[in-house]
DNA sequence: CTGAAAGCGCTAACAC
DNA sequence: GTGTTAGCGCTTTCAG
């Protein structure tokens, strides 16, 4: 396998090496004729400059890593597209892993993205960041969707106000015995749930039922409830549904047509994860804005900071000699930080049958561009 | 950033940096006391190994890169899937890249990932391979869902065989009066048109309706025309609906039920591609297997018969002064080969009541197990 | 612009 | 088993 390295096109241009290298990473230093001869023998001679090398003499690397759990739940996939986005708007590449919920591998990624020297990895943590075990890494690392003691860098979801959200306007519309479904200790379930009776607790009146004993929050169990609750007499039949998950919910609205109840004539259903792969039943759903996006999107921004503020520091070598122990000192980094992301509603035709009302981005809410966040 | 370093860790040990590299890469040359004592240091600096060092040096690289044009549709999905799976079980982890449609993205990916010393890379292309630009790369590479004249390696779906496929189910089910749903050039959308065709090519008596003129195939383009044929009179009206895509066709099953049909009783739908995201309807959709997973896991598996083709062939390291010109000549590779994934059929409710048959994976079609594929 | 040379951190081969 | 050392291919620096 000889692969064709650099000296190699210098030969074939007639340049030299250092100009080659030039060439490629700093344009404005060779004349442009040359650039085009050397440009055309890359091409010719098939020439992919050797990322190890070029990294481990000190390029720099405009690639971010994002490292998740899984890729077939949509808050993971809007993780993706919010991230790819922002990266993208400011010239860096992204590279994505799944470590399947298994913490072995979840740490081999992280690793290998670290040891890729990578700009920064961003990470979407499925348990907490323990400050004990925690290194600060010599990297730029944000964690995502999690938090944890660890002097760490961290985005999350508000998921209380998801739920906080989607309750209040269920009592705008009118709702006087509103049922929940979602079960699972998942602190995603619970925290909507706490949001949801947070904002209930001014409202005495309203019946709130709570059915979290399904096995999954899947789609069938949503069925199965919707289909069950549309079933009761109209007095004991509640008027809103909340899916603690929009997979419930919107299998919630199907078991509830199938039943015979009309949404969202009879029944007013809404979800509360802005999930867009649960996005497809023929009544839209109202839901929150789909957060996965925009904490993709955040954690890019926080790799940003903390690549600006380190630049702004320190040398990039340092002088081997004057380190006094054989350990290095800790590296700087920038403040800690906490991001939440806040949600907005996404009102659609499971909770109203007329137009829908825009959130504050000032976006027709039923009109969202699914692509934007997907 | 002072970076901890083998050496640093070395120190600390008390040990050489020789061992340490051992302990690292061969560990059964480490006396298990040492080694503890060297992983426990390791632990307690926080030691990450430099991946570009360590590539450059020689050591192999357990990774294979996925590139890809999107990440919203199932099929891509289906493909990581698959990819992952077949990876996983060989030892190699996976990385995933999305140059969203846009080829010189792709091509930065592509070079990113050879650069960078991975085992091998899978492309899916969404244009042919031209063979006149085409250069052997010096890592093993597989095109996914596209072809060309490259003397290279490819995997792609039978499209034109789908299309025979649920064209020949819907004759088992007695149709007589087929209309099929889905426009555009996509040769994947064609292909399935022409194996449709080919399959009702013995059925004169059978009527085939095409319906090619929406502008988009999403799932309102197919609401629509399935409420369109559905308000039909009887006669004129389809028995067996196929959408070219399963969007499409969730989509009609929505707009079919909508103009008050019932699928499958009045009308039966089947889609053509196995898009897992689309098969979140109440009633489940008949389709063929998702074909991204097998295309994934076969990209794989040419790729690991690729990377032990190559070992069993050449020393690693070549004598510089043996190379007669610059220019190394040609790299050897596996004799270039094309796989063909072939579908199966998947049968659910919205093309028969009762319960649904088995594929030749023997299982209960209707039971198959998203997590699997997705 | 050229040519030469000093590393980057690590692996593997070699001597001990 | 341990310690030492020669590169891996590239970027950068510096003097022509």
């Amino acid at each position: 396998m000889p692969k064709v390295k650099i000296i190699d096109v210098a030969r074939e241009a007639g340049v030299s090496l250092g100009t080659v290298s030039n060439a490629l990473n700093h344009p404005d230093r060779v004349r442009p004729e040359t650039r085009r001869i050397i440009q055309e023998t890359i091409r010719r001679l098939g020439y992919t400059p050797n990322q190890s090398a070029r990294l481990l003499a000190g390029g720099r690397n405009p690639m971010f890593g994002l490292v998740l759990p899984c890729l077939d739940h949509g808050f993971c996939l809007q993780i993706i597209s919010g991230a790819q986005h922002e990266a993208k708007r400011n010239g860096y590449g992204l590279l994505v892993s799944n470590y399947n919920t298994d913490q072995t591998l979840r740490e081999r990624y992280e690793d290998y993205f670290m040891g890729t020297q990578l700009a920064g990895v961003l990470v979407q943590a499925t348990e907490p960041i323990d400050g004990a075990e925690y290194q600060t890494p010599s990297t730029p690392v944000v964690y995502l969707d999690t938090t944890g003691d660890a002097p760490a860098h961290f985005v999350t979801a508000d998921c209380r106000a998801q739920g906080r959200l989607i309750a209040e306007h269920a009592i705008v519309r009118g709702a006087h015995h509103i049922a929940v479904m979602g079960s699972g200790l998942a602190p995603h379930i619970q925290l909507r749930l706490e949001g949801i009776r947070e904002a209930l607790s001014a409202y005495p009146d309203i019946a709130l039922e709570v059915f979290d004993d399904a096995p999954w929050n899947d789609a069938e169990a949503g069925f199965q409830l919707g289909a069950q609750l549309a079933r009761r007499t109209e007095e004991e039949c509640p008027d809103f549904v909340i899916g603690l998950t929009d997979v419930l919910a919107t299998g919630a609205i199907a078991g509830i047509s199938a039943a015979g109840c009309a949404v969202p004539d009879d029944v007013r259903v809404a979800g509360c994860d802005g999930n867009i792969l649960a996005w497809t039943g023929p009544i839209s759903l109202t839901t929150c804005a789909p957060a996965g996006y925009e904490v993709g999107r955040k954690g890019v921004q926080l790799l940003l900071e903390q690549i600006s503020a380190r630049e702004s520091v320190g040398p990039r070598h340092i002088d081997v000699k004057r380190r006094t122990s054989g350990v290095p000192q800790e590296a700087r980094m920038t403040e800690p930080r906490v991001e939440i992301v806040r949600p907005f509603l996404l009102e659609r035709e499971s909770t109203s049958k007329g137009g829908a009302q825009g959130g504050p981005h000032g976006s027709d809410a039923a009109g969202v561009n699914l692509g934007t966040y997907l």
